[in-house]
RNA sequence: GGACACGUAGCUCAGUUGGUUAGAGCGUUUCCUUGACAUGGAAAAGGUCAGAGGUUCGAGUCCUCUCGCGUCCACCA
């Protein structure tokens, strides 16, 4: 008999393990016949640094689904990849440039640093790449795709010339959020509102020829060097007189109207608002609206242009404070107040968001040709794609209501550049440079999201690609919920422009992964968990379990060591029933089919029976996508069932065709959720031949489902439990072996080796104490132990607790509205409880009248 | 201001068309070095499913309101 230790040596044997089936080739589908096909297109963590455990929950759930779809015949398709992720790329780059070498990207020169962070790039994703082999994706790594390999990019491109030809995308003088900090144009869903203890400041304007102040009140009192006018409600009865007038802007003394407006909130401040379009997004409305002139007295850099006077070259907040003083030299500053508001920062850098007014490339998302808007609405509600948890479908919808254009040029270096050029007057919009000399490209480059939003398609070779035509639309895409409006709404919007169908049918969403106390992990908490670390600690199956068990989708989890302890306590569980399979016959072997006369025992019939009854439940859940279910009902059976009840019952009655039946079957189910260990067994036990990531998933056998095996080890169950509690109520040395006696047939061996009973020989006593249960019965020799009061009560109040839940059934039975309204099952069911209640009851009552004898 | 979640055992969480006496893991208490496993086993304690109404034969599950915590959206200057 060969050696195996107490536990699964993961550390030793998950590199070889994840070999193994790399050298199968069945990551590749293609070395898969079958005519059904599945496809998750794996979303690409930026090839910047490194994974975290965000990642390794959503590969978790993605691998877990693509090996159970592998198992069930599909040629799997897992396609691995890397984003560019343009600005957050920059970042880090710029950063180790000036760690490690002092030096800017302006010193380096924009081809120069594209290189650079190309290469850097290329670099982190093979770190990358070995870090995801750990967690155990089954993904096709010779598609491994990045955004911006060349076949891809093209085809990303092409969207945007057929975009510009058909009228969705165009140039405009607009307001946008800029990042001083980042130095580039934002969209919308890159800024994020944080709110923020501010200062409300009342400054009074007078008003031109006269002693009269129109007093606005301003968050921002930098911007009133651009104002252009002020505006009130038309309805604002303090203001009736005012407006028309003209107002004499403090600090620049120039000359500006009061106008009316119905966007004026008259609750607000003084009602009266100063407006200044070129840096505030309703002023610039309001601006368009009362053509306003637009002056930017805040520049790029966030400071105070020339246009700003006296104050230009000072940072915002400078400016702001010598503005401030300024007014109050002046009088003019009425009052401060303090004041929570909204403040709009850089979802990357956290920097403040300066509104300013910028040519910038938009994506029309409501165009009259093609509105990206309504064709997304309609897709989503037409129930092409369906969405896990089903409320985010709502959320979308909202979304995508509101949506405004979308802002795709950067200025930033990393990433693609616009396919457009200049010459004069002149515009080309195409994949190449058009001839001629003289013709400038566009400086710009796309937001990340341009592209990584038609992942789907482009990494699939469209339009003429065969993975294309084989996978697409994919299946599913699993993502993390608050990617939710970056990416998954984009690869809708876009998807389906490009390519008329839906990119995938089933929209999966992660929670966040956050820490014990709630929190999410960030660098600068410092409670960040390193996967790599916990899988050196715990193994990759505990991690993927405590990843996905017990978590719903959508919903953010938490995370703790404790947890992942318990986890890899499972895998130890898993391993030992393994051993003791192994040591229980010297000839063991898995076995794939039995028959039911290879059921001997009432135990036999009973695990096959439950065995059979969890394939089922675990296949439907898994198909629902519901991987929490399916393996907690996998988990009691292999825990509760499988090893405390089977097979201690085994060491006893053994039956090595039923064990090797079970375990082979539990390895299959357990595999996708815990690949490493599982292979592991099945390797050993199968001498290596086929790999347990190709075995077929089981089928549930209905022919060994067993009610009535059921029922009657239960009872069995019941009998036990109820020795083992009465040794604990009366604290009875658990070693001590007590005299029972049984007059019906019973199994002695298993309630004599679980219960610690000698049955049988030493005939009735008359200080016996009964215990029964349902069918069994069995007269115990404890009566000197036992205190017949404390035991009368106990038992009084069980026949209580029955007899109200007989009457319970009973009414409603007699409820006519009840028979009539309740399916027929729930009846059924019903009707059985109510005989099973009334016949413990029998049970308990005699159990009572045999006490009072004592 | 609008929307969306969440509130179930001390802690972390399951509970999917409303239908067994509401579950698990961890923790706690008592006991067990029984040759698969102490990363284990047995027994137990612990819940008016946030609160109040309503619908229903039947509600943790559906509806309304309240309270608490959170997230997202929005042009609160």
């Amino acid at each position: 008999m060969r050696e195996i230790s107490k536990q699964f040596d993961f550390k030793e044997r998950e590199g070889a393990i994840y070999k193994l089936w790399e050298e199968s080739g069945f990551f590749n589908p293609d070395n898969i016949e079958s005519a059904k096909r599945y496809c998750n297109i794996l979303p690409p963590p930026n090839a910047n640094g490194e994974l975290h455990i965000g990642h390794a929950s959503g590969y978790t759930v993605m691998d877990i689904f693509g090996r159970f779809e592998r198992m069930n015949g599909k040629k799997v398709l897992l396609l691995p990849g890397k984003d560019h992720a343009g600005i957050q790329t920059q970042v880090v780059f710029e950063r180790k440039l000036k760690e490690e070498r002092g030096i800017t990207r302006q010193m380096l020169g924009r081809e120069k640093f594209y290189q650079e962070c190309y290469d850097f790039c290329i670099n982190r994703s093979d770190y990358m790449r070995s870090q995801e082999k750990r967690i155990g994706i089954s993904a096709d790594w010779s598609r491994e795709k990045f955004t911006l390999d060349p076949d891809g990019l093209k085809t990303a491109l092409e969207t945007f010339v057929k975009m510009y030809k058909d009228g969705l995308v165009y140039k405009g003088h607009r307001i946008i959020n800029w990042c001083s900090r980042c130095g580039t144009a934002l969209s919308d869903v890159e800024v994020e509102h944080k709110e923020r203890e501010g200062k409300l400041y009342h400054i009074k304007y007078p008003v031109k020829d006269s002693k009269e102040f129109v007093v606005v009140a301003t968050t921002r009192p930098e911007t009133m060097l651009g104002d252009t006018a002020v505006a009130v409600n038309p309805k604002d009865k303090r203001y009736l007189g005012f407006i028309g007038q003209t107002l004499v802007l403090p600090l620049q003394n120039r000359e500006i109207p009061v106008i009316a407006d119905r966007r004026i909130d008259m609750e607000f401040g003084t009602g009266a608002v100063k407006i200044t379009p070129a840096h505030d997004m309703l002023d610039w409305q309001i601006g368009k609206d009362h053509k306003l002139p637009e002056i930017q007295v805040i520049d790029e850099k966030a400071e105070i242009t020339l246009e700003g006077g006296s104050y230009a070259g000072l940072g915002v907040s400078e400016a702001r404070a010598k503005i401030i003083t300024d007014l109050a030299g002046q009088g003019l500053l009425e009052k401060e107040e303090a004041l929570v508001n909204n403040v709009s920062v850089c979802e990357r850098c956290k920097t403040v968001i300066e509104p300013l007014v910028s040519k910038q490339w938009f994506v029309k998302v409501d165009g009259e040709k093609y509105s990206l808007k309504k064709k997304t609405l309609e897709l989503i509600k037409s129930g092409k794609v369906e969405v896990y948890p089903e409320n985010f479908k709502k959320i979308l919808i909202q979304w995508l209501g509101n949506l405004q254009d979308w802002c795709i040029s950067r200025q930033i270096w990393w990433g693609p550049r616009f396919p457009v050029w200049y010459r004069g007057e002149e515009t080309y919009v195409g994949l190449e440079a058009p001839k001629g000399d003289d013709w400038i490209q566009d400086e710009n480059t796309f937001d990340t999201w341009f592209s990584s939003g038609q992942w789907p398609y482009t990494t699939l070779g469209y339009p003429n690609g065969k993975d294309y035509k084989n996978f697409y639309p994919t299946d599913t895409m699993i993502t993390g919920r608050d990617l939710l409006f970056f990416w998954a709404a984009r690869m809708l919007m876009l998807g389906q422009y490009r390519t008329g169908k839906t990119p995938f049918r089933n929209l999966y969403f992660t929670g966040l992964v956050r820490d014990k106390e709630g929190h999410k992990f960030s660098k600068s908490r410092g409670n960040g968990i390193d996967p790599l670390e916990i899988i050196e600690k715990f193994g990759a199956d505990a991690l993927r379990l405590s990843l996905v068990m017990d978590i719903s989708p959508g919903q953010d989890s938490r995370l703790f060591e404790e947890k992942i302890e318990s986890f890899r306590n499972f895998v130890t569980k898993l391993w030992n029933i393994f051993r003791y399979c192994e040591q229980s016959d010297v000839e063991f072997a898995l076995v794939e089919k039995i028959s039911k006369r290879d059921l001997k025992t009432l135990a036999d019939k009973w695990i096959v029976s439950q065995l059979e009854d969890v394939v089922k439940k675990v296949s439907e859940h898994m198909k629902d996508k519901n991987i929490s279910l399916a393996q907690d009902a996998l988990r009691k059976f292999t825990w509760d069932s499988f090893a405390d009840w089977y097979l201690e019952i085994n060491k006893m009655e053994k039956n090595s065709k039923v064990l090797g039946y079970v375990l082979d079957r539990i390895l299959k189910l357990w595999h996708p959720f815990t690949p490493f260990v599982t292979e592991e067994i099945y390797g050993i036990l199968n001498s290596g031949s086929n790999v347990l990531m190709m075995a077929k998933w089981p089928k549930s056998e209905k022919k060994f489902i067993d009610a009535k095996a059921q029922t009657d080890f239960s009872d069995l169950q019941d009998l036990v439990a109820k020795i083992r509690n009465m040794r604990a109520n009366y604290h009875i040395d658990p070693t001590e072996l007590l005299e029972g006696y049984a007059k019906a047939e019973i199994e002695k061996e298993i309630i004599g080796k679980l219960a610690r009973v000698r049955i049988g020989t030493g005939g009735v006593k008359k200080k016996m104490i009964q215990v029964s249960t349902r069918l069994r019965t069995l007269r115990l020799d404890i009566a000197k132990s036992i205190d017949v009061a404390k035991e009368t009560a106990s038992i009084r109040k069980e026949i209580a607790n029955l007899e109200n839940l007989i009457a319970k059934n009973e009414g409603m039975l007699k409820n006519k509205k009840f028979t009539a309204g309740a399916p027929t099952e729930v009846i059924l069911s019903a009707k059985n409880r109510l005989e099973e209640y009334k016949e413990k009851a029998r049970v308990q009552k005699e159990l009572e009248k045999n006490l009072s004898r004592l």
